[in-house]
DNA sequence: TGCGCCGCATGAACCGATTCATCATATGGA
DNA sequence: TCCATATGATGAATCGGTTCATGCGGCGCA
């Protein structure tokens, strides 16, 4: 209860607190006898330096928050694995919020953020951009994580080759009718993997057709519904083959489909993300594999640069290029 | 950048800052007219009140802590949802830790906790007990998650009735040579749901079988190992009905034992969790459901109980029952 | 011997909000 | 009219480290 002060270490060593203070932060600026004097006081004491007031001196609180906008998604915990091990390594806290249930969604949460005064923030930006300049005009500092962006540095994968990727692999098993599924068409990762998924199209000729499907939210549900629309359609104007913009809606399609059609002969599915769950499909999922730990991990290296650094900021942007998985479900050979 | 502060606000509105912090924390001490003023003075400052400066004053950090033990398990992240949820609801800032990746595991992350001062955390306690007690020394107040204690508060699920009931559903669908798949025996969930499972079998008369497989982590990856074995057993000595402790086990299990064998025909499994996963599986998955969400809030809720109280603390234990859920895993029917 | 410099210790001021003893003012009752 | 009481404002002290201007002793060099 009693919490031991830096000013009781300094009397026991016989020293100023000064000191103290430069034994635990700059080693280097104190005479090696003191350190040994400060240093077994601390030991005596079983001292642990208060964070908080720390932090209000130094006006910093080494700490960063991410913003995860679906828990449920493996796809977002493993995001925020990564961030978590680069925060831990550079000694950084990582404060997590989650914005899965809720209506009003993100920025509330980066509300949250804003009077917790972290160092910065890592976003991933959902439906809309939130009010990421006020957080920043307070001084909070911000990295994207998978979007790109001019204004902040950015941490993302080429959604383009992406969409490509997946939707010339169903092209090459030999499916000609072809369907995307995709969230919310603001978000710019939806946009560019469509077009890349047109682009695959349009460069296979003209007996290739691709319609597209948009959802708010790219759930297992999701995927069930519209696995049951599919099934709804006559035979004829079904698809042969499908790219979900991610691993759990392309999950919960297959889940209905496998019932009635034959995966992948009659219907080919592609997923987005390479979630753990997609390997481990009783029919594992063919899908587009993003470094989705290194994603989150770059992110929050990112962000503490930014931090620590100096001089005058540049922004920065990694882009990473996507890796097709073949599986079952669009190859019998796989 | 320029923080407005507390004092800027007071001198703006043309009062001391006494009154401009009790209008913040107890407006009721406040006359209205200066309420008023301050309030304006406040809105067209945009201030917003430094959390650190607040903390160190106080004593308190208004932060509690949450070590997930595996967070590529879905049960866990919908257990720190559930925390989240609570945490939000009364001004708490929860701090994420992941013990994932890591050798040494859990009692690292706590440390982390130990400097960045928080109220109070929440643990799920894997195969060890970390050392909670010191933690506790230093005034930080612990609840166990998952997990009874006579020392702490804690919130668990009812474990000997979960292995009882996956057992006996499995010999009510008429199994009789059964396995029982488990992580470490060190670990009071195993040896509570083992020995559940085991009072079924002893209740159900001489014809049914059990056997024990225990292994260290519970993961997809393990339930194929452990899948591939019994494929690799003689027909007659295999397995027809199994308890996984966990859902991820269960499901790959499931992917290497489906190939081969029908489901739940020759080899019905049962799961622990009711993970989404588990009703998203190609063949759903019959399992226990631990009411994982509401164990997060409700342990969340305890921590900061014990932490706004002010009289003398008693350790108060809330013990949910868990219920089977039925899936084709084990019925043809359901 | 004297001067300048270097290394190191010192401790008061400070970060920004909260608290509390103190005081001013208003109200009511005798 | 006077005193007791209530309401509410005040601002200095405080939380526990960090910083930095200041000072001191020792050493090298002329």
């Amino acid at each position: 209860m009693a919490q031991t002060r830096l000013s009781d270490v300094a009397r026991l060593a016989g020293v100023s607190t000064g000191s103290v203070s430069n034994f635990l932060n700059r080693p280097d600026r104190v005479n090696a006898e003191t350190a040994r004097r400060v240093s077994g006081a601390i030991e005596r004491l079983g001292y642990v330096p208060n964070t908080t007031a720390r932090q209000l001196r130094r006006g910093q609180s080494e700490a960063i928050g991410f913003v995860i906008t679906d828990i449920s998604n493996p796809f977002f915990t493993t995001l925020a694995t990564g961030a978590a091990q680069a925060a831990r390594e550079a000694g950084y806290a990582l404060l997590l919020a989650t914005s899965a249930d809720d209506e009003s969604g993100q920025s509330q949460y980066l509300d949250v953020f804003e009077n917790r005064n972290l160092d910065g923030v890592l976003v991933t930006p959902a439906r809309t951009t939130p009010n990421l300049d006020k957080l920043r005009a307070n001084g909070t500092k911000v990295v994207l994580v998978d979007r790109e962006s001019d204004d902040y540095c950015s941490v993302s994968v080429d959604d383009v080759a992406g969409g490509l990727a997946a939707t010339k692999h169903l092209i090459d098993v030999g499916k000609r009718r072809l369907m995307f599924v995709g969230g919310e068409r603001r978000i710019q990762q939806m946009r560019d993997r469509v077009s890349g998924s047109r682009a695959a199209v349009l460069a296979a000729g003209g007996d290739v057709t691709l319609v597209e499907e948009h959802r708010e939210t790219l759930s297992i549900d999701v995927g069930r519904e519209i696995g049951a629309e599919i099934l709804a359609l006559p035979p004829a104007r079904r698809p042969d083959g499908v790219v979900a913009a991610n691993d759990l809606v392309a999950l919960g399609m297959m889940q209905v489909l496998s019932g009635a059609l034959s995966i992948p002969d009659d219907i080919a599915i592609v997923g987005y993300d390479d979630i753990d769950f997609a390997a481990a499909s009783l029919i594992p999922l063919t899908t587009v594999r993003q470094p989705t730990r290194e994603l989150g991990y770059r992110g929050a290296r990112m962000l503490i640069a930014e931090l620590t650094e100096t001089g005058e900021h540049e922004h920065s942007h990694v882009v990473f290029q996507p890796e097709l998985v073949v599986r079952a479900s669009t190859s019998r050979s796989a």
